[in-house]
DNA sequence: AGTATGAATGTGATCGATAACATCTCTCTT
DNA sequence: AAGAGAGATGTTATCGATCACATTCATACT
């Protein structure tokens, strides 16, 4: 058989590993032939592909995906543009993506946004034009970088809003934080603490974050003074420097923190006021971080599912590539409001 | 000017986004000087230079990466493989290296490794035939991981043990496990602890892990009896059930754990069986997590810089690929017995 | 028997870049 | 003034895959 044409030099010196047409030449067959085994597409008779089967296996032959999604085969890979990994939140929404790419056969990479990555950063960042992405915009970095992404590339974000009945985006996933800070706080009073104070996590918007909402929703329905909310960051140092002087004052009886991390040094900055938790005082966090259960006491916290959160986000993704063969986007769990030992009843002294 | 050669077509409608060719279009000159100027390798006028550059300006053109990595041009991705990224070790690697990879231009892919990949599974995940890759080899997983990747891959591992003088590999960063552990032993009997029980993540290898052995030379050196090491897992769950019969014995007055989680799981066994920390027992544990400072008791631990090690890793990845250039590998911390609220002198009664 | 049909496979172009080599135009040397 | 050398730039091959189209051959239908 001659082969000609496109068929690159076959003298030269092998240092590189076996190409296609390594395979093709094994098998005594076209490079085009052992693409269609490789990618089952077309109609192979099943003794040429047996065969040539049985010579990428022993050539240890695999293909390239560089070249692949160069010549415009199937996208088999994701981006993720997530800031700060070391949250928790972040973290495990990251993961339930990976999971879920690695599980459809993607390959993900990852890249971290800085507070300050401009829109040329971002644009930077994408592998080739077309590249499919993934967006952790929980926080105010996330959302630049989600709006400062080309239009033309397919994404899907993890944000923290619902979006608008009118802006409504269908790429996005998003946990209800409103409806679970209400509940969480709705909780409190019902434990019969007079009103409930909020430590915020830094917002994602300029507006009011949902998780704030829903705090202000039920001391609102419930017809009780709604205290101005702190601002923390993201640290439980941050929530401790944040309460240091609120949680001296004893008429405070129950604070809401933005998240576990904040919540652990509101307890610390209780401990030092000399206030018992849960006898004097209520601390109730967000997320329900690992060692939450194991805290002392243990924390009170709204269980949020991130990681079913991040395999819904890229099975959105995944549908969005391909809408026939991807499967359906699996529900991700409520939040749920985990009670623990953080949490009890309001102190007789006060009310 | 006529163009002729290897031209794609300029008639078709440009749905997809710019390439070097119409940048060379664009600009009036050939495609390989646009490369040129792109890349800054051979010599360019100042004339033709500028114009290309505001040529690519206004067009937003941007690279294709992957089909420069095709081409052959300098390699610009690294893909890391570990395990369990919940782990505070590993994420923190992780950290470490996405963030030395970034600042020195790579994108960087991450593949997180199940405890049973095979090694034809490893292979799989790599993007082409000489893709660069780190490997955070903590644990069974990521040993085995970077046992089975094929020789000819460029690779940097943080690794948990020191390599032998013998099987020295100088591609291996690691952390000096051992000395910290027998610091923090001794430091333990120096507080007047008759001796200090050890309960253990799981190991690497088949050895016996670096910190079980510190822990040993420590006692041995100090002529204690060495109490059987405890095994747990990664989970503060996992300390907990390992410990909940060894604490209520009050003859045990200090506990060596070999991470923060599982301290955690043993201060909460601790607390159950009614004993006080540190008054009846001390515990320290390891990594110097985000959360242990602000714990109750807040944690005595040994903090380890493993964002140092994730970085000084990539750069020593950068190094071997390009010897020449690469800025040398930084230094990383040494660990470090940071001493907080739940390690005290040993009670009284006992001894 | 002649032709339509379709399965199996091969050929050449292409994706978007870089590498190697070729060409052209100056300037400097002798 | 001719040739050498160097700077600026163009041309072709190549990386390793896929796609669109062409070709071959056997079977079925009229």
């Amino acid at each position: 058989m001659e082969v000609t044409g496109h068929m690159p030099n076959q003298d030269a010196p092998r240092s590189r590993s076996a190409s296609i047409w390594d395979v093709a030449r094994v098998a005594g067959v076209s490079q085009q032939t052992v693409s269609r085994v490789i990618n089952g597409k077309a109609r192979v008779s099943e003794e040429t592909r047996v065969k040539v089967l049985q010579v990428i296996e022993e050539m240890g032959y695999r293909p390239n995906k560089l070249a692949r999604a160069l010549a415009g085969g199937p996208v088999r890979s994701v981006t993720v543009l997530t800031s700060d990994t070391s949250l928790y939140g972040a973290a495990a929404t990251l993961r339930g993506m990976e999971e879920a790419a690695r599980t459809a056969g993607f390959s993900v990479g990852i890249s971290v946004l800085e507070p300050g990555s401009g829109q040329r950063d971002v644009a930077e960042r994408l592998n080739r034009p077309g590249e499919a992405v993934m967006v952790i915009a929980f926080d105010a970095a996330g959302v630049r970088a989600l709006g400062a992404l080309p239009p033309d590339v397919p994404v899907a974000a993890a944000v923290e809003r619902r979006p608008d009945i009118e802006t409504k985006n269908p790429w996005q996933v998003w946990l209800d934080d409103r409806a679970a800070a209400a509940h969480a706080t709705r909780y409190l009073l019902s434990l019969g603490h007079p009103t409930v104070h909020y430590l915020a996590i830094p917002s994602s918007t300029s507006e009011l974050p949902q998780r704030t909402q829903g705090w202000m929703d039920a001391l609102r329905a419930a017809e009780r003074p709604v205290p101005e909310p702190l601002h923390g960051g993201w640290s439980p140092r941050s929530g401790y420097l944040a309460v240091r002087d609120l949680v001296a004052d004893p008429s405070v009886t129950a604070i809401l923190c933005g998240n576990d991390d904040l919540a652990l040094g509101v307890m610390r900055a209780a401990r030092e006021a000399g206030r018992d938790i849960p006898g004097d005082l209520s601390v109730v966090g967000f997320d329900d971080s690992p060692p939450a259960a194991y805290l002392n006491p243990s924390l009170t916290t709204v269980r949020l599912d991130f990681q079913g959160l991040g395999r819904a986000c890229f099975n959105l993704l995944h549908r969005r590539l391909d809408p026939h063969t991807a499967p359906a986007v699996p529900a991700w769990s409520e939040p749920e409001l985990i009670v623990r030992e953080s949490s009890g009843p309001a102190p007789r002294s006060t009310g």
